[in-house]
RNA sequence: GUCCCCAUCGUCUAGCCAGGUCCAGGACACCGGCCUUUCACGCCGGCAGCACCGGUUCGAAUCCGGUUGGGGACGCCA
């Protein structure tokens, strides 16, 4: 059996957009599971919006996500001299011809077509001229393009998708399509396919809008003289208006690197992606990357476009909340050790990170991050809602401290002398704390969660946390004392 | 308009190919409960779906036809 070759052709658009993402994860996949080689090409034909910065944009989204290739980046744009040559090629054997139509002819036609809400379609105007018709045009110096020539008759394009199965489309639905511009370029279709034979790709994973090229491919791919891919469509992602999701319309929410900056855990959003049209068949929604790669085939793939569930505006879910399910699935489940390599950044990011973490506060960080990331949802939650266990500049929840501090005004007094009790004790223990601080509460003739949670508040500037008791003996003693003390004034 | 594709809870989906074991299973979200000094996690329970019509069959979410709805493609874009 020869070698599975796969490839991911993004376009450079300046970020790696999820429905892009989920391709290549599939194709990715699909290459690991078989031990073959994944391709990536960037289709830069459009050189206006290939640039340095754009096709950085795809490269850092992929490798972000944990995806590696096996060859390229390739360039398309590299290889126009050899997509022209094909071109030449089908027209010197009659696959394809010149044809002299102006764009002004043409949309003309395409427009008195959609007045007449009638079918538009290539009339094959240049198709059959006579050796001396042609001769005449060509010296005449008029410009052309290379049309296909699709063959008449009754005939059809066939092939099995493996996702969708059997696929049909009439010779007579489909246009000589243009395969060069008069400009001499080659067009995406011609150099895509080329490309594709050059690289013996032999499975073409890819989403469903490329469904419809397919067939034309395929007369190419014979015209060519080369073997077909197998072809394998998924289905699209929408928003839920049932429209493609876009940057243009969506803003970041698409891109990649939005989850990169709001705290994604890489590995969950691919976990997330590929979830999205498709399934192992079983209740299994959690994957390791073996895990993942074993389980993944193209016959689980869905059929049905999939929507991406996302409430623009909402306070609650910034994304699709079951993507934030499986972030937060992930935050509380890695080795503590990977969670402080990713938690490093987004510290650093609002300048609160330590060289100590990684030195002789090591055991005391990770500790932490055991301790408070059971209720986080992202990595950007331990710079926020946890700042106060690396920073003493915290901000408090107004309407929390005063629900929990209003009650009580003696908590003014109560707290500094709670602060005494703590800084008397030689190492404060979670037993100790909760002793000190029921005996405290008893003292004052209150319940053990008045000045426990009003301690809470002030120590970390949140209402809700790990056990208190916990935090006391955690914390640090010396952040303990001050901050019940500061609560005097 | 033409061609191609699709259709199970609000969302992601299992089941469909090989019709009965499905008065449809899981997950997210939502609602209730337990746990608890708080919040979360966790656990327990609940809400909610086979688009519609017809056919085949003893029996249809599953097969067939149609209707409706949705998506995609119809460029000298990729």
């Amino acid at each position: 059996m020869t070698e599975v070759r796969v490839r991911f052709p993004p376009s450079p658009t300046g970020y790696l957009h999820i429905g892009g993402a989920r391709t290549a994860i599939c194709n990715w996949l699909f290459a690991k599971k078989h031990g073959g080689k994944l391709v990536l090409r960037i289709e830069d034909t459009d050189t206006e919006r290939s640039t340095e910065e754009s096709i950085e944009g795809i490269i850092n989204g992929l490798k972000w996500l944990g995806l590696d290739w096996d060859e390229g980046p390739y360039f398309q744009s590299a290889y126009a001299a050899e997509h022209l040559a094909a071109a030449h090629r089908l027209l010197s054997e009659g696959a394809a011809y010149k044809c002299f139509c102006t764009v002004e002819e043409l949309e003309a036609r395409r427009q008195e077509a959609a007045r007449t809400k009638s079918d538009y379609r290539y009339n094959g105007a240049c198709r059959d001229l006579n050796p001396e018709e042609l001769a005449a045009r060509e010296t005449t110096g008029l410009t052309f393009v290379i049309r296909f020539r699709v063959p008449r008759g009754e005939g059809f394009v066939a092939f099995k998708d493996r996702v969708y199965g059997g696929i049909e489309q009439a010779y007579r639905d489909i246009e000589d399509f243009v395969i060069v511009r008069s400009s001499n370029l080659p067009l995406y279709l011609l150099s895509n396919v080329v490309d594709d034979i050059r690289d013996r790709i032999t499975h073409v994973i890819r989403g469903q809008d490329g469904l419809s090229n397919t067939p034309r491919q395929i007369l190419l791919y014979r015209a060519l003289g080369a073997p077909l891919p197998v072809f394998a469509h998924m289905p699209l992602t929408l928003d839920h208006k049932k429209a493609k999701i876009s940057k243009r319309n969506h803003g970041e929410i698409v891109t990649v690197q939005y989850y990169q900056e709001r705290g994604f855990i890489p590995w969950a959003l691919v976990n997330f992606l590929v979830l999205l049209g498709w399934s192992p068949g079983d209740d299994r929604e959690i994957f390791s990357r073996e895990e993942l790669i074993a389980a993944f085939s193209l016959e689980g793939m869905t059929r049905a476009n999939a929507i991406f569930n996302h409430r623009k505006g909402d306070p609650k879910f910034f994304t699709d909340p079951k993507a934030i399910k499986i972030n937060a699935h992930y935050l509380r489940t890695i080795p503590v050790a990977k969670l402080a390599e990713l938690v490093k950044p987004a510290l650093q990011k609002v300048g609160i990170w330590d060289e100590a973490y990684e030195k002789d506060r090591r055991a005391w960080f990770q500790r932490t991050l055991e301790l408070i990331r059971e209720r986080f949802h992202t990595l950007s939650d331990f710079a926020s809602l946890g700042r106060a266990w690396f920073a003493d500049d915290f901000s408090m929840d107004e309407t929390a401290l005063h629900k929990h501090l209003g009650k009580y005004p003696q908590l003014k007094e109560w707290l500094p002398e709670l602060a005494e009790r703590f800084a008397a004790l030689p190492q404060i223990t979670p037993d100790e704390a909760e002793r000190i601080s029921r005996e405290f509460a008893e003292a004052h003739g209150v319940k053990p969660g008045i000045p426990i949670n009003a301690a809470r508040m002030v120590i970390t500037g949140q209402s809700k946390g790990p056990n208190m008791f916990e935090i006391f003996a955690h914390i640090g003693q010396d952040k303990v004392v001050k901050r019940l003390r500061a609560a005097g004034q």
